[in-house]
DNA sequence: GCGGACTGCTTACCT
DNA sequence: ACAGGTAAGCAGTCCGCG
């Protein structure tokens, strides 16, 4: 262990006795978690045979962890740095597939004796597990099989056989490998005489003295996962060999092609790979012109003569790249390839690269030698959309999500994709490939070392961690956190009927639990606000009361005493929390590393742009952490832990209300973990700030200064404008996406009026300016001066044209219009433009609208509620918007 | 048969 | 398939109105 050194002053914690506190602000002190008796379990769970395989020797970083029914092994794919190759690896242990039994073995060959001559039976074992919900060790059956599908899958396997009997059962095999050999997928290991190692990263000896200095006086436990952790962001990531692709398909105009049927030709195909590679193959058409060079071009450009070369001569150039990165290769190019060659150009399936396997949805696309990468997959999951990028890319479509990471602009194509040249076709294909490859490449890679620490993080290989939510990225670290303890993995049923359901009521109908407060705004114009807020306050709180399934509603009577505010639930004091635990661990390490040496001016670009992406990958982690309690969808989901999560948030911001109350701040406003102040002195805020540190134990930071604050008496809804005169909007009508571009711009130029003001008497004068904007606004809606577009709402459609029967909103109006009158296929996900009208059906689809069918009316209204939000705010007399209702704005202006 | 009060649905946003 | 809370607009329903 690299690390021993750095940590032998750490291992030696003070024995301290648990502290007999009632006090529900203090810190909850927890006895050391697991004691050494506990983990030697493990040992007799991980049992390392002599090698039976030769003379190999290799290093790579782990890329994806399988199982090979032929060889009936696991397997292991690394990257070769040195090759630049994949590399498989097949286990020379001799793990097998098994499941646990509660039941004794003689209980099992007594009373379920078809374990025993079931035909992929191997053996039985006694051994030893932790229950974390019963908090005692258990012990249990291990009933080992020859192959995964004689443990669960079939009719007849084990798992069914034991009935309720049978823990553990539904983990896959390879992640059962990979969980009991500790395999860390995204690290390096050497493979030497057939056996796989990990290899240690060195961590300078200045970096351990800052660490050990930051952690000092935490538990045994803690320091020894943060021993773990901090390997994976300190091992080097290498540069990852790849190449992306595109296909362009024949499409007849208004045809969407069918990746199933796959019946129009593949006419181009383009690779751009990270060793320089640019190449378009395109299938010559007799119909179809060769056309003028592009200038701009600068790839090998092919002509193939039929289908049947082009798909040979791709799979010779894909052949051999590691990683083989697409952008929504899942659902249409690998797809497609695949059936173009079985179903109409006669190839068998072992002459192609590519297998299909059935998900529960539809056939998806693997390449049997690479590492398929879907980058669409990867840019979809909200967790990478939110916490990531915050949101910075509106839709999922290559072009958008390249100009907003890469700067680069769309090709604006002057006529449909079908009459293209064939030079023409080349380029627009070969910049697909060559922006999905620069997606990957861009900063330094910064996007590819995120996906290995997310991976090494999760313990998810590539392909599982890119596709998968978040549920399962957190479902596969715990349950390998468990194993590693030899914890017993709870199925979702045992922890359900061990902790119950939750105890509160939720402010909106259909939710589980209650969730965060918002304070009541105070309306007006206030100037100097201060917003202070919690950092990262849900994953604090769990830290910090040592919230986990098995801590909450515990079962020793005397933490009962260890109440949870506003709720029936108490607190375990006697053990450390395993979630408590790893997402205290990822936050500290966030919060009080990471993030500030990310602002360390001292050091090179290369390592801050590291420590900036570890400081993401974290970022990630830590933000789905409390969610994913409250989601079926994570089987370690526990209500009672996600409603003590955020009722500890309400008495942290309630608590802090009433702090600031008794130093004489006003608060004006605070949502879920913020407190907006209305000038308040540096004294109370430092006050406050030590207040929280000391009475919640959750550090409170500054998070913005605005020179004034607009409020209106709505929650969410605000106009700040900072110190340096940038504006913060949040929730305000004008600036949500679905509105008319027209009323959004007019908006934003009410803004720019905002904007110029510094101090009170400033107000008339903007006053004055957006009268006169709205006025010319007014004017040119009346006579029909904008444009259909400028008009047009746009509204997401969030399922499919017939999910909806409880009712027809207008976006959906206009898309069955769509459909009816146009034969235009719309689907869930696409976004529909249209116009609110004056007959009919009261809308109209863009394509069917012209600028004199809107109903001005419809749309003064709009523009007139949109800046009362702000007006209200900013002191226009309540009679003057107030009076008859659809004068309002007349009254205004 | 029409409009107001109401509830529920849907979308977009905030934390 | 990570959570709950809020705003806004419209759809649909019920009720009262001689």
């Amino acid at each position: 262990m690299a690390l021993d050194k750095f940590f032998k002053k750490a291992k030696e914690p003070d024995k301290q006795e648990v502290q007999e506190e009632t006090n529900i602000t203090k810190k909850i002190e927890v006895e050391q978690a697991f004691a050494q008796k506990d983990r030697e379990v493990l040992t007799e769970v991980i049992e390392n045979k002599e090698p039976i395989a030769p003379d190999i020797s290799f290093e790579g970083i782990i890329l994806d962890v399988g199982y090979d029914g032929t060889q009936a092994k696991a397997y292991i794919l690394l990257y070769n740095k040195a090759t630049k190759q994949l590399q498989k690896w097949y286990d020379t242990t001799g793990h097998l597939p098994y499941l646990l039994s509660d039941l004794s073995e003689t209980e099992i060959k007594t009373q379920y004796s078809g374990v025993m001559t079931h035909n992929g039976f191997a053996e039985m074992k006694s051994i030893k597990k932790f229950d974390l919900l019963r908090d005692k060790p258990i012990a249990m059956t291990k009933v080992i099989a020859k192959d995964p599908l004689s443990i669960g899958g079939r009719q007849n396997s084990i798992r069914n056989l034991l009935e309720n009997h049978s823990w553990e059962d539904y983990i896959r095999y390879h992640k059962c490998y990979a969980y009991d050999n500790q395999i860390v997928i995204g690290m390096p290991y050497q493979v030497t005489n057939g056996r796989l190692n990990p290899i240690h990263p060195e961590i300078s000896e200045v970096i351990k003295s800052q660490i050990s200095h930051l952690f000092e006086g935490e538990k045994e436990e803690y320091l020894l996962t943060l021993e773990q952790y901090l390997e994976y962001f300190f091992s080097p990531i290498p540069d990852i060999r790849r190449v992306a692709f595109d296909i362009e398909v024949f499409s007849p105009p208004n045809k969407i092609p069918d990746a199933e049927k796959a019946e129009e030709r593949i006419t181009c195909i383009s690779f751009a790979g990270t060793d320089g590679l640019k190449k378009v193959l395109v299938l010559k058409r007799e119909d179809v012109e060769l056309g003028a060079q592009i200038p701009d071009f600068d790839g090998e450009f092919k002509i193939i003569a039929n289908e049947r070369e082009l798909l040979l001569e791709t799979f010779r150039i894909l052949e051999g790249y590691p990683i083989i990165i697409s952008f929504n290769g899942d659902n249409f190019d690998l797809k497609y390839i695949y059936n173009r060659a079985v179903k109409h150009l006669g190839f068998q399936k072992d002459q192609i690269p590519l297998y299909m396997t059935i998900s529960p949805q539809s056939e998806v696309g693997h390449f049997k030698n690479s590492i398929h990468l879907d980058l669409y997959k990867f840019f979809h999951n909200r967790a990478i959309m939110v916490s990531a990028f915050r949101n910075i890319y509106k839709d999922v479509s290559l072009d958008t999500v390249a100009q907003t990471f890469l700067d680069s602009s769309k090709i604006i194509l002057e006529k449909p994709i079908s009459e293209l040249t064939l030079n023409e076709l080349a380029y627009y294909c070969l910049r697909d490939s060559e922006i999905t490859l620069k997606l990957t490449t861009f900063n330094e890679n910064l996007i590819m070392d995120l996906m290995i620490l997310l991976m090494r993080i999760t313990r998810l290989s590539l392909e599982d961690m890119t596709r998968q939510g978040v549920s399962t990225w957190l479902q596969n670290l715990f349950y390998a956190e468990h194993r590693a303890r030899a914890f017993l993995i709870p199925n979702p049923d045992y922890i359900r009927k061990v902790k119950g359901q939750a105890s509160t009521t939720a402010m909106i109908k259909g939710k589980k639990y209650k969730g965060a407060i918002v304070v009541k705004p105070q309306p007006g114009i206030h100037f100097n606000v201060v917003v202070l807020d919690f950092a990262s306050l849900y994953p604090s709180i769990i830290k910090t009361w040592n919230l986990s399934y098995e801590t909450v509603n515990c079962n020793h009577a005397e933490c009962q005493k260890n109440r949870i505010p506003e709720t029936p639930h108490w607190v375990c004091t006697k053990k450390v929390g395993i979630m408590a635990l790893i997402i205290g661990l990822l936050r500290d390490l966030r919060v009080k590393y990471f993030k500030n040496m990310a602002k360390d001016k001292t050091i090179s670009n290369a390592e801050k742009n590291m420590y900036n992406i570890i400081t993401q990958s974290l970022k990630i982690i830590i933000n789905a952490s409390y969610g994913v309690f409250g989601s079926e969808a994570f089987p370690l989901f526990c209500l009672p832990v996600a409603e003590a999560t955020t009722a500890i948030g309400r008495y942290a911001i309630t608590q802090t209300q009433k702090k600031c109350e008794e130093i004489g701040v006003e608060v004006i406003y605070g949502d879920t973990d913020s407190v907006f102040l209305k000038s308040p002195t540096q004294e109370q805020i430092q006050e406050l700030i030590d207040w929280s540190e000391n009475e919640l134990q959750i550090e409170l930071d500054i998070d913005k200064v605005y020179r004034y604050l607009a409020l209106s008496e709505r929650k969410k809804n605000y106009l700040g404008v900072y110190k340096d005169g940038n504006v913060d909007i949040k929730g305000l009508t004008g600036k949500k996406r679905h509105m008319p571009p027209f009323i959004q711009n007019a908006f934003y130029e009410m803004v720019d009026e905002l904007k110029k003001v510094n101090a009170l008497e400033d107000f008339e004068d903007a006053k004055r300016q957006i009268r006169n904007k709205l006025k010319g606004c007014i004017k040119k809606l009346e006579k029909n001066l904008y444009s259909v577009d400028e008009l047009a709402f746009q509204m997401t459609l969030s399922k499919d044209l017939d999910k909806y029967v409880k009712s027809i909103p207008q976006h959906v109006r206009a898309a069955q219009l769509l459909e009816t009158k146009l034969h235009k296929k719309v689907d869930s996900g696409d976004i529909i433009q249209f116009v609110k009208t004056k007959g009919g059906d009261g809308v109209l689809p863009i394509e069917l609208a012209k600028p004199s069918d809107v109903s001005i009316k419809k749309y003064k209204q709009q523009l007139e509620s949109t800046f009362e939000q702000v007006l209200d705010a900013i002191g226009i007399p309540i009679e003057e918007l107030y009076g008859v209702k659809t004068r309002k704005l007349d009254a205004f202006i």
